[in-house]
DNA sequence: CGTATCATGTAACATGTTACATGATTCC
DNA sequence: GGAATCATGTAACATGTTACATGATACG
């Protein structure tokens, strides 16, 4: 059965869809993969700085100096109509196939295989470490952006995708407790 | 909150734990990328047999020809003890941090937006159909290599995260249902 | 005999990371 | 004045994909 998939070039649209609505510096959206956007996708500066400016040269879209202080240059990018165009496209396309989930915990656990191998313990406390401050994370996001219905409409996508974030880390987090349970009987 | 992870040659380790109990081609390598394997890690037969070569470069695995047929040359290729070292090393380092999920759904979701656009509803139903899919093989599998206790005990790590991607999907699958009775209250 | 699959490889390209670089601003 | 963070960039490298290539074998 074959789950393949691919990306071409996502960081493109996800640049073009974070200027959608506010015009933004490379380094805000540096600063949003840090944020509950960082739980589907990640970038480094090195890798957005040059996609910004081939985003330019394809008129995808469009920039401004600003002097902050006394001469910090700022640059801040603009989608134009044909960069709208460019996302509305692709947010109509068809979905790429379930991606492959990379990792390490799972990875580990099946080159493990011996059910009595203590390491298995260790990586079960790990793994639920990392996603106990995941969950805690976007709960607190949740509360700080959508405490009321209105806020969860005005921004439902971004909604979305936090509510389904949550859950995702719940039912890992029930599951890594029921088998270290099991271990431990 | 930095939720960045990376990976050092991943693909590396993999071979060296399919290559712990059998010898295998790189052609049956490839092959296991389009069973359950797939859902936590994907590679081509353009990455693997450059990297079979550089394993046997560094002496962590060797290889010999067995003829096939007339004159059908496979290469097979052993872990060696060095190897072996290499991956048991591996698997007691800490993990790395959870990966982002990279996944189209979630990435439109959040640009889309607006809870009136229709799409969103045409997003949900593809992507309850793929998991559908994925379930469906995932329990298929499930069956056919565990579907007694021993079976289980015998590779208990593969058993674990067959279960794991069985409970996820399952998760998701709620979750999307739910939502798609939201959207057409 | 034709088609699917087995089996292996390389080259060009796209994507993503690490490290190297530099300088401004804010806040203590 | 020192540290953290703001702000932007490049170069070298690692990883992953697509396309190009070739030939054998199994099965109908």
């Amino acid at each position: 059965m074959d789950f393949t998939i691919w990306q071409k070039n996502t960081l493109k649209f996800i640049i073009l869809g974070l200027l959608k609505h506010n015009e933004l510096t490379g380094y805000d959206i540096k600063k949003l993969f840090n944020c509950e956007i960082g739980d589907f996708w990640q970038a480094k500066h090195s890798q957005i700085y040059p996609e910004l400016k081939k985003l330019e040269e394809e008129k995808l879209i469009s920039s401004h100096i600003e002097i902050s202080g006394k001469k910090l240059e700022k640059t801040f990018y603009n989608i134009t109509a044909t960069g709208l165009t460019t996302l509305n496209n692709w947010l109509t396309e068809p979905q790429d196939k379930i991606p492959p989930t990379r990792d390490d915990f799972t990875l580990k656990l099946y080159f493990i295989d011996d059910k009595n191998n203590p390491r298995i313990e260790e990586l079960f406390a790990e793994e639920r470490l990392q996603h106990e401050e995941k969950l805690n994370y976007l709960t607190t996001r949740m509360t700080e952006l959508f405490s009321s219905t209105e806020k969860q409409k005005a921004h439902y996508g971004h909604y979305l995708i936090l509510k389904k974030a949550i859950i995702r880390e719940k039912a890992q987090l029930n599951w890594l407790n029921d088998e270290l349970n099991n271990i431990n009987k």
